[in-house]
DNA sequence: TGGCAGCCTTAATTTTTCTGACCCTAGATT
DNA sequence: AATCTAGGGTCAGAAAAATTAAGGCTGCCA
């Protein structure tokens, strides 16, 4: 019975972590995702937590797993510890890194929202350094190195505005548009996320048009692109399309518009302290103004609807 | 630039917790044994945090490390979020295994104190299972996966006895004394942890005696079994041999006794909640039932008290 | 019913981390 | 001054953890 060498090694805490996380999230593969490793590495953490315990704290059933008693009872001391954990994590960064700002944010919105806006925040605030992260979902903010969230939800709170949808083409195929009907001689462009929207937008209409489904993107931003090249018919959001409309790339030649119920929202799930870089952004983006000073646009159509442009 | 393969690990939970460690205990080398790793483990964490965060953490001295003002804004909350991490640990233990107890105490303890008493210990709770690791050092409560700690250490709160010393032999050994200035004449045994024990004892004297410097033990236990085999004269302490004392193996042949500002004292950092496993065994150590209805024992003169066998 | 997708597990390989033995520096000791 | 000691730092090899890829089980859907 050696005294020295026999180190009493603690409870690993990669292990807690990925308790916490797959108990959380209510399955292995979801706590993989949240903490970037694959659903393995979480299977054998578990494994070795509930060894260690000598007791199970998941219940394995055919379609994933369950919380047993003691694991329900564990949670909520662990989402505690680690948030507490997070938190202070966030504060290092901040106060080693003062001047700089994480955002997380849609691929898409990366480049149509928040790209065109950079070069007014670059001058409204030059000593702050702004890094941008795109992600496919948001993440969880007490957890990850961000300090903004900035992605579509249903959610009112911290909305920068309603996320409303409507047809889009380039001014050339715009011209042989006689009406929604015509959408079926079209190709309609579909954004992989947002599969759903051409439907969406249809059952707006009262007599709803068949819908010619064309290529599906899994980056909204190159369904734009295509679409300026006239490529065929998009939904446009409009809080990502408003700089296309605005400079005539693009027009919307339908007047039916459709405003989901999600909206283009901005969030912190830290408090930001006044003054804090974090705050100034966050302050600076809910004013949103969109440098472009190009005139409200153009717009082509059959008939013309209302004139695209919002004003800011 | 592509969207699924990068991971945004965060900042790594093993280098926080080295930098908690080494923050708190003012060292690399003392977060090295608090967290059972050697030094270059937590050389080659903090400078990988300190790499993430693009700031150091510790200003490297010759003589050590320095927090920086950084390191010091961060400590509080990081020791905040450990500490609530090691007490849901602590609750899951104990949830999972909820009759079971941990007691991490000195070899010496173990072996002279709490071994006589864990007879009647399980007859009075049959049901807890006990389980005893020999440290050289306190371990930290919060961070360890022990419930009781039972040292010696000089704060009251908890205390059993006062550490009480004097001379102890064989008593074959105590009929040749004649008095303290006698104990030139034979080996005096040592613990290598309690190495000013004689010297301190001595100095009690109005006559100090020399003390024929004997054999060093790492282990107290040891050097009691060879003073009850007649290698020499052992420093007492009265916890811990109050049993040989009683039944006569060891006896005190002198009247002068030394009680030192520390205690034996048992203690817990986390609340131990009433009715729990841990809070019933402090209760009954508390009450320290030495479990031989022997007499209460001897004080010695020169000449040999007792006679040297009393049986149980 | 048969294919398919989701979810967890397992085994073998690769990557990361830790150890163990060494060096370096500077204050304390002789 | 020379030596000792108590920190940290460094590097090759060993141990531990994650990945990749395959596999089982179940329910859903055509």
């Amino acid at each position: 019975m050696p005294v020295a060498p026999p180190r009493p090694k603690d409870l690993p805490l990669t292990a807690l972590r990925a308790f916490e996380a797959a108990a959380r999230l209510g399955g292995f593969a979801a706590a993989a995702q949240e903490l970037g490793v694959t659903p393995g590495a979480i299977t054998a953490h578990i494994k070795q937590l509930e060894h260690s315990l000598g007791a199970p704290l998941f219940a394995r059933t055919p379609r994933g797993v369950r919380l047993t008693t003691l694991g329900q009872q564990a949670l909520p001391n662990f989402t505690h510890a680690f948030d507490a954990l997070g938190t202070a994590i966030g504060d290092l960064r901040a106060a080693a890194a003062p001047r700089t700002v994480h955002i997380a944010t849609l691929p898409a919105i990366a480049q149509l929202w928040l790209s065109p806006r950079l070069p007014a925040l670059r001058v409204a605030a030059p000593d702050i350094t702004i890094s941008i992260t795109a992600l496919e979902q948001p993440p969880n903010l007490k957890r990850s190195p961000y300090d903004l969230s900035l992605f579509f939800d249903d959610t009112p709170q911290g909305r920068l505005a309603p996320d409303v949808i409507f047809p889009v083409c380039a001014p050339a195929l715009a011209a042989r548009l006689n009406g929604p009907q015509d959408i079926s001689r079209f190709p309609c462009l579909s954004d992989a996320t947002w599969s759903e929207d051409w439907a969406l937008w249809a059952q707006s209409l009262p007599d709803p048009p068949a819908i010619a489904r064309g290529p599906t993107f899994s980056l909204y931003a190159l369904a734009v692109e295509e679409t300026v090249n006239g490529a065929g018919l998009l939904i446009g959001h409009e809080s990502l399309v408003s700089g296309h409309l605005a400079d005539g790339r693009l027009v919307a030649p339908f007047a039916s518009r459709v405003t989901l119920p999600r909206g283009l929202r901005l969030w912190s799930d830290r408090p930001l302290r006044p003054g804090s870089a974090a705050r100034l952004i966050a302050d600076w983006l809910r004013r949103a103004p969109l440098a472009s000073p190009s005139p409200p646009v153009t717009q082509g159509a059959c008939k013309p609807p209302p004139p695209t442009a919002p004003a800011p």
